[in-house]
DNA sequence: ACCTGAACACCGTTCAAGT
DNA sequence: ACCTGAACACCGTTCAAGT
């Protein structure tokens, strides 16, 4: 007989449970469901705990939010920038922004409402930055080229990731003005394609980098 | 004496409430102290009655936050685009969706939020359309050049926008990568100013306006 | 140190009831 | 038609208590 807990259930049994378990946990759930599946309850649940269990370990959802979003942007940091040249390096450090995000869409969401869409790419963005060493852009250059091209690569994303929901372009009253003005309706209904933007990205992404690194 | 309700109080008395003056409140309540602040309770507080009559005027809460977002759409249409030569009306037409957002942050976040943020912008979409149809910019061009044009300025409205809270990145563990590989610090530092944003945006814009449309 | 149980203060939503 | 009161099922969080 090992020295295992005399007792399997009430106050004082120990589960061998530890904060990763439990950020593990959250962020498993938070990438199969989504983040608005991950409450207290669900997750002490999951761990075959109480909700008080979950504070002791992490803290609060706030807490088990920033601590999954730092875990994830350890997951991410190893990817490898490929490419020849400078230039190419560039846009491929700029595309692993882009592709990673598509890769954890449920994640990246989380991250970017609650404030932190920056601690998750972090280590992306220094990949970019050395990048951007590389390629002969320093100091405030580098600085302006970093923010132009991480601002761009979010909007793109924002689109492209926004829920795709049928209730979405509201009342109808806002058509009227469309119809009205003789406008193309394909022009303005592109906005809701997805599709558009994948293609989109690459041509918009090398106009901003041409912009800010020379070559 | 008019003819007023017989009660001023209980089940069955007349208020003189209507739709208009619950989503006024909502929005109110929205723009001075943020989204989250906008409650079923509280906004049926702020309209001195009970949270059923908010339900029986307009619906739940996804029912006023769209309700909302309508009426703040309709606000910003009237925005003027300002410009001599083709080329810069549609960088005012551009600029125009810049700082409608940036006036009215709490209502674009939670636009954004609740995957409405076209229909918010919806208005000024339709303006830069056509101003890109004046400038000879047509069909799959046009749309082209208005998606790209918005993804743009979405993309530096996200990190602008964003909470600028001090709980930002995370764990110290990342930065530990940044001072090992000699990456000059000012450089990713300026990541988190939205000072550097402002001043960007306006090359930037013009980065992707000349790759969209000719001139 | 680790975990439970009960409780508190919120939230959105519904339903029967009033005039 | 318009509005109330009470209730339901959730939520995050805390606190005293157990071993």
């Amino acid at each position: 007989m090992i020295a295992t807990p005399t007792h399997t259930e009430g106050p004082g049994r120990r589960v061998g449970l530890d904060a990763d378990a439990v950020v593990d946990c959250a962020l498993a759930i938070v990438e199969q469901e989504g983040a608005d599946a991950l409450t207290m309850r669900r997750l002490a649940a999951d761990l075959g705990v109480t909700t008080t269990t979950v504070y002791w370990h992490v803290g609060g959802r706030e807490a088990v939010i920033g601590a999954l979003i730092e875990r994830h942007a350890q997951r991410i940091a190893g990817t490898e920038v490929e490419g020849d040249s400078a230039r190419e390096r560039v846009l491929s450090a700029s595309r692993n922004l882009w592709e990673s995000a598509l890769a954890h869409p449920n994640v990246t969401g989380l991250a970017h409402r609650s404030g932190a869409s920056s601690a998750v790419n972090f280590p992306l963005h220094i990949a970019l930055a050395r990048e951007l060493e590389s390629a002969g852009v320093r100091g405030p250059a580098a600085r302006d080229a970093l923010n132009a091209i991480v601002c761009c690569v979010a909007g793109f994303l924002v689109l492209r990731l926004r829920s795709t929901g049928p209730r979405d372009l509201s009342g109808e009253s806002l058509w009227a003005t469309v119809t009205d003005d003789g406008i193309d309706p394909t022009t303005v209904l592109a906005l809701v394609d997805p599709v558009d933007l994948d293609r989109l990205f690459e041509p918009t992404l090398r106009a901003v980098v041409d912009r800010y690194v020379p070559g």
